[in-house]
RNA sequence: GGUCCUAUGGUCAAGCGGUUAAGACACCGCCCUUUCACGGCGGUAACCCGGGUUCGAUUCCCGGUAGGAUCACCA
């Protein structure tokens, strides 16, 4: 069998070598981690995407090495328009960049030594590759059609084979002559080229994963197809030609890729390259509300794996960080907790101590650590942080928000005490609690404690507006309130009320409440005093007025 | 079904042959307190099951079981 001969047949075009595309693209620095980042170009980015390019960055970057962003195009349906910029922008926000890839340069143009950097655009390249794994023997092309396929898993499956191109139904097409081929192709017969395998799936394959050490399998032994009908390669051929080429030394990838791994194996075998390091991640997992089971996030039914539910809720981009990096490494919770200032980026990030069982997302979490995480960002950054947000999603209140002076001041307040309040969480959260200081959001929303009458609680109001003096201090402030509890017979330290609560008719925390309710309309606010502060005094009077009637 | 991965409280997780089995979140008390939040103190709650190996297994091995992943000319 004249090998040769059958590349030329197959690939007549096609004039480069391997060694020339060696040589376009040469090793890079010696000990530099390189990784990238390979999504479709649909647009969407996901937690999970998240999730792993993090990985990529920390990798790379804690490093000094280089981190890049290739569009995996092969499968042509999928493309959306604008979804680069998109995935580039998404992962920005996320304080994740890239050093080179697409779209990556100025005015989104690629940028790198290594491109092209859409898959769609590697074509020759990759026939190359295929073309001299042809004229070893060592791909072949396949005319089975689709018809032909499905009938040798129909048979497979009957006898409860494992299904796929191997064995026997591989021998005929493996086996075509020159001349065959020829014909067939004259006949405008479609074809794929498929891998010739070696294996046997008798012996394994031993992997040490980054994640999660040694890994064995069976080895691969289907005769893969390399390049689709198309030309276009397949995501294993692709995968390998590519992270050699661009000289990737660690793969992260989830975990839905770790079956294909004898595969990959084979393929970087029988090309002569060295493979990367792989780091198969685990996938991100969710309790099901119907079979209370763990399953993997579904794109369509969790909106909290999409990244736009963060930015739509409003979640800060450094809350969402820190908290995938402790989900991520299990010691940096504790690392953070012995630097509770330092960079995110100086903690060290180590594969190793990567869960390889599937974490269950935990929004309850993620809101613990923000609440944390945004005390430490200076309330007039919150405040413009606010205000982009409310542009975006909820444009009726941007105009209000605007004010960044007074949104500045109600955002600080209780923050620079030694025991700081942390009820900022995410931005709807935010807008929700402090809605009140906005006159076109206040609403009285809770009815007054039960122990106040409503005679008493017109009187209290009444004698809370007399007395009212807006420059008093926070003491001389809540003096006047508990004359006037006194006053009323209610009780002025709490305790008195609690152990003979049939002396009074309520305590000092009731009459509070119902200034509390006609100042927020809310049963539940910080320090009542600093609010009137910041609403100023007109506002403050209006309120109490309102209520009185 | 085959193959592979995983298995510690409700959740995330330390642990890597001998521990009173950490810690965080959530939850529940109490304290602080004019409410809430914060903070402090305390509490409920776990090694999937069965065999080995061993003086001794949560830890090592085997087998179950459960959950997950994957079996395309999709990535």
């Amino acid at each position: 069998m004249d090998y040769n001969r059958l590349a030329e047949i197959l690939f007549p075009h096609i004039d480069k070598t391997p060694e020339d595309y060696e040589a376009i693209y040469p090793p890079r620095e010696e000990g530099k981690v390189i990784t990238r980042l390979g999504p479709s170009p649909t647009g969407f980015i996901h937690l999970g995407n998240l999730y792993g390019a993090f990985v990529d960055e920390r990798l790379a970057h804690q490093n000094g090495g280089t981190f890049y962003l290739r569009i995996e195009d092969t499968d042509d349906k999928r493309y959306v328009e604008g979804a680069v910029d998109t995935i580039i922008n998404s992962l920005k926000f996320f304080g994740i960049n890239f050093d080179e890839g697409a779209g990556c340069g100025p005015d989104s143009t690629d940028a790198g030594d290594y491109g092209p950097y859409y898959q769609s655009q590697r074509g020759p390249i990759y026939q190359a590759f295929a073309k001299r794994l042809v004229s070893e023997g060592k791909a072949y092309p396949c005319f089975l059609t689709e018809e032909e396929l499905a009938e040798i898993r129909a048979r497979q499956e009957a006898n409860k084979m494992t299904t796929g191109i191997y064995g026997e139904c591989a021998e005929k097409n493996r086996n075509l002559t020159c001349e065959e081929v020829e014909a067939n192709i004259a006949a405008g017969k479609p074809y794929t080229i498929r891998l010739r395998s070696c294996g046997d799936g008798e012996h394994y394959i031993c992997v040490d994963d980054g994640i999660r050490g040694d890994v064995s399998m069976p080895c691969n032994y289907q005769d893969v197809v390399i390049l689709k009908a198309n030309g276009i390669p397949t995501y294993h051929f692709a995968h390998v030609i590519d992270d050699h080429l661009m000289r990737t030394t660690h793969v992260v990838r989830g975990e839905e890729w770790l079956m294909s791994l004898p595969i990959h194996i084979e393929l970087f075998k029988t090309l002569g390259f060295e493979p990367p390091v792989y780091c198969h991640t685990a996938v991100l997992m969710k309790l099901d509300d119907e079979t209370g089971n763990k399953r993997k996030l579904s794109k369509r039914k969790d909106p909290e794996l999409s990244l736009d539910y963060y930015r739509q809720e409003g979640y800060h981009p450094a809350a969402v960080k820190e908290y995938l990096l402790t989900i991520l490494n299990s010691n940096f919770e504790e690392w953070r907790m012995a630097n509770p200032d330092a960079d995110i980026n100086d903690f060290e990030f180590t594969t190793e101590k990567m869960s390889s069982a599937g974490a269950l997302f935990d929004l309850n979490k993620l809101n613990d650590i923000s609440k944390d995480v945004l005390l430490k960002i200076p309330a007039d950054e919150l405040a413009d942080f606010m205000l982009e947000w409310a542009k975006e999603f909820k444009p009726k209140a941007a105009g209000a928000l605007s004010d960044k002076e007074y949104l500045t001041k109600i955002l600080n307040i209780g923050r620079d005490e030694a025991k700081p309040r942390k009820d900022l969480i995410y931005a709807k959260q935010i807008f929700d609690f402090i809605s009140y200081f906005y006159d076109d959001y206040f609403v009285i929303e809770e009815r007054i404690p039960e122990q106040v009458s409503d005679e008493d609680a017109r009187e209290i109001l009444k004698r809370y507006l007399e007395t009212y003096d807006h420059s008093d201090d926070q003491p001389t402030w809540f003096e006047k309130i508990r004359t006037i509890t006194a006053d009323l017979g209610y009780a002025v330290k709490p305790k008195d009320y609690k152990k003979h609560p049939e002396e009074y008719k309520g305590s000092v925390a009731h009459v509070s409440t119902v200034i509390r309710i006609a100042v927020t309309g809310r049963s539940q606010s910080p320090d009542v005093w600093t609010i009137q502060q910041i609403l100023g005094e007109d506002r403050v009077r209006a309120r109490i007025q309102e209520l009185i009637g």
